[in-house]
RNA sequence: GUGCCUGUAGCUCAACGGCAGAGCGCCACACUGUGGAUGUGGAUGUUGUGGGUUCGAAACCCAUCAGGCACCCCA
C-alpha cells in the first residue's frame, strides 16, 4: 500500500457505492429535465482557454482553470464550466435550431481550487438551460425544474429552499442609494460576505469600500426587506407562474442572493439546505440575456442553472435520502457443488439470463457455506443449488434468501419459479 | 495563493518521550449439502513520507504530501 501512487489532489475515486450515488443524482437530474421536455447534450471536455477569457472573469481563467500546452503549442484547458460551450454551440447553429432550445447536460468539470468539504478539483455538474425566451415565466420554469429535482430526491420544502432575487431590481435599488455602476461588483461581493461576517466587521468593510453611513443604512433596509419583490412586475409574474407550476412552497424571495457571475442580467437563484451543515449552494443559476451576443452570436436571451454532484451528494447523505446500496445488479446466485457440477451450474445461469434474470455463478467449487455467505453479502435474493441428489431427480434447489425457505423444483420449472419469487419481492 | 487544525491496522479511534493497542470489519474453525445469529482462534502497521533533536520519537522540531476549517472564489 505504501508505494501506491496517490490519486491527484482534489479528485475522487468512485467505488461501486459512490458510483451508485453519482448515478442516482444523474438519474434524478435526467428525470426532472425530461419531465419538462429538455434534450440531453454535451460539449467537449477540453476547450481553448480563449473561450473563457471573454466573459467568465479573470479569477476563473487565470487561477482556477487547469491549463496546459498541448503538443502543438496551443493553450488548452479542462472545462471549468459549460455555459460558454453552450453559447458557442447555439451560436454556431442559430439559424437552424428550433427555439426555444431546452437543453440539459451532466458531465465532468475541473477547477484548480483548494479542496475542502463540498469542493473538489474534479466534479460532475448538471447544467440545464432554456434559450430564446425572455420572460419571467421561462425563469419560473427553470426554478420549477430545480424544485422538481429536490422533490424527487425527497428533500422537502422544510429542509431545502430556492432563494430568488433579481439583478435589475437590485440595480434600481443601488441607483436609488446613489451607488455608481462601477461599484456593482464590489457591493455584490459585500452582500455575499454578509452572512459570513459579524455585523460590526461587515460594516467596517463597507466603509473601507467607500460607502457612507446613509448608503449603508439604505442597503441594510433593502437587504432586510423581503417584500421588495411585490413592487417589481417581473418578480410578481415569476411568483405567479411558480404558483401555477405547483412549486411555490420551495421558493422564497431573498434580496441577499447576488451570485458572483458577471453575465447574469435578471433573475438569479440559489438552492440551499436550510438547516444543514453545508453552507454551500446546492444549485444556482439565473438569466443571462447578453451572453450569446458576447461570444459573437446574434443576441439571444437565456436562463439556466447548474448543480454540482459534490454538495448535492453530501446533502442527500446528511438527510438520509440516499437509497440503500445494492451491491450486485444480479438477483440470483447459482452455487457450484463440486468440480463435476461446475458446467451444470453455468448452464442454469445461462438459462436464467436468456429469460432476462440477472444471475451470477460462484466461479469455483467451494464450501456451500462460503457461497451462501457470498450471496448474503451481495444481497442477492435467490440461491440455486444443483448437486448429485438433484441431478438424479432432474430437479434443482431454489432458496429464497429473504425468507430462508428452500424448495426442490423440476429443472424445467426453475425459471418460472424464480421469476415468481422475484416478482413477489 | 494565505492562515490554522489533523494524518496510528481495511474502518472508527486509543496510547501523548519508555514493549503500538481496542472496537468493528476480514479470514479460519465449531458447521466436510446451505447465508444472516453465537462462540473460539488468527492475520494485518517502515504510526502519510523524508530529515532532525534525544540514551530512547507515533508523540518534540523542520520540510513535504494529503484531508479538514477559515480567507479568496464559487462560473
Amino acid at each position: 500500500m505504501k508505494n501506491i501512487i496517490q490519486p491527484v489532489k482534489g479528485t475522487r475515486e468512485f467505488y461501486p457505492e459512490q458510483m451508485a450515488l453519482r448515478n442516482f443524482i444523474y438519474e434524478k437530474a435526467r428525470a426532472a429535465s425530461q419531465a419538462f421536455g429538455y434534450q440531453e447534450w454535451d460539449g467537449p471536455f477540453i476547450e481553448s482557454i480563449d473561450l473563457y477569457a471573454a466573459k467568465s472573469g479573470e479569477e476563473l481563467v487565470k487561477k482556477q482553470s487547469f491549463v496546459f500546452e498541448d503538443r502543438g503549442g496551443d493553450l488548452v484547458t479542462l472545462r471549468p464550466e459549460l455555459t460558454p460551450s453552450l453559447a458557442r454551440m447555439v451560436a454556431a447553429r442559430q439559424n437552424e435550431l428550433t427555439f426555444p432550445v431546452r437543453w440539459w447536460s451532466f458531465g465532468p468539470f475541473w477547477r484548480y481550487e483548494q479542496p475542502q468539504k463540498g469542493r473538489t478539483r474534479e466534479f460532475f455538474q448538471w447544467n440545464i438551460d432554456m434559450l430564446g425566451v425572455d420572460s419571467p415565466e421561462a425563469d419560473a420554469e427553470l426554478i420549477a425544474v430545480a424544485a422538481t429535482f429536490l422533490r424527487s430526491v425527497g428533500l422537502d420544502p422544510q429542509r431545502t429552499a430556492v432563494f430568488v432575487n433579481n439583478r435589475r431590481l437590485m440595480d434600481s435599488q443601488f441607483d436609488a442609494l446613489g451607488i455608481p455602476p462601477e461599484k456593482r461588483l464590489e457591493i455584490s461581493n459585500l452582500i455575499d460576505r454578509r452572512s459570513k461576517m459579524d455585523s460590526a466587521k461587515w460594516e467596517a468593510n463597507a466603509f473601507e469600500l467607500g460607502f457612507d453611513q446613509k448608503q449603508l443604512d439604505g442597503l441594510k433596509n433593502v437587504l432586510g426587506n423581503y417584500d421588495l419583490w411585490k413592487g417589481n412586475e417581473e418578480l410578481v409574474r415569476l411568483f405567479s407562474a411558480l404558483d401555477a407550476l405547483d412549486v411555490k412552497e420551495y421558493v422564497k424571495f431573498d434580496p441577499n442572493i447576488m451570485r458572483g457571475l458577471l453575465y447574469y442580467t435578471g433573475t438569479v437563484f440559489e438552492a440551499y439546505d436550510i438547516r444543514g451543515l453545508v453552507k454551500r449552494a446546492i444549485l444556482g443559476g439565473g438569466r443571462y440575456d447578453n451572453l450569446l451576443a458576447d461570444v459573437g452570436g446574434q443576441p439571444l436571451p437565456g436562463v439556466g442553472f447548474a448543480m454540482g454532484d459534490v454538495v448535492a451528494g453530501i446533502i442527500l447523505q446528511e438527510n438520509g435520502r440516499v437509497p440503500e446500496f445494492q451491491p450486485s445488479p444480479a438477483s440470483v446466485l447459482v452455487t457450484v457443488f463440486d468440480q463435476n457440477m461446475l458446467s451444470r451450474s453455468y448452464a442454469l445461469a445461462s438459462a436464467l439470463r436468456r429469460a432476462g434474470v440477472n444471475a451470477m455463478v460462484y466461479p469455483e467449487p467451494a464450501k456451500l457455506q462460503k457461497q451462501f455467505k457470498f450471496a448474503d453479502k451481495m444481497k442477492l435474493c435467490v440461491a440455486i443449488t444443483i448437486g448429485p441428489d438433484e441431478v438424479e431427480k432432474g430437479r434443482v434447489a431454489v432458496k429464497d434468501l429473504k425468507s430462508g425457505a428452500q424448495q426442490i423444483v423440476p429443472e424445467d420449472a426453475m425459471i418460472e419459479f424464480v421469476r415468481r419469487l422475484l416478482d413477489s419481492q
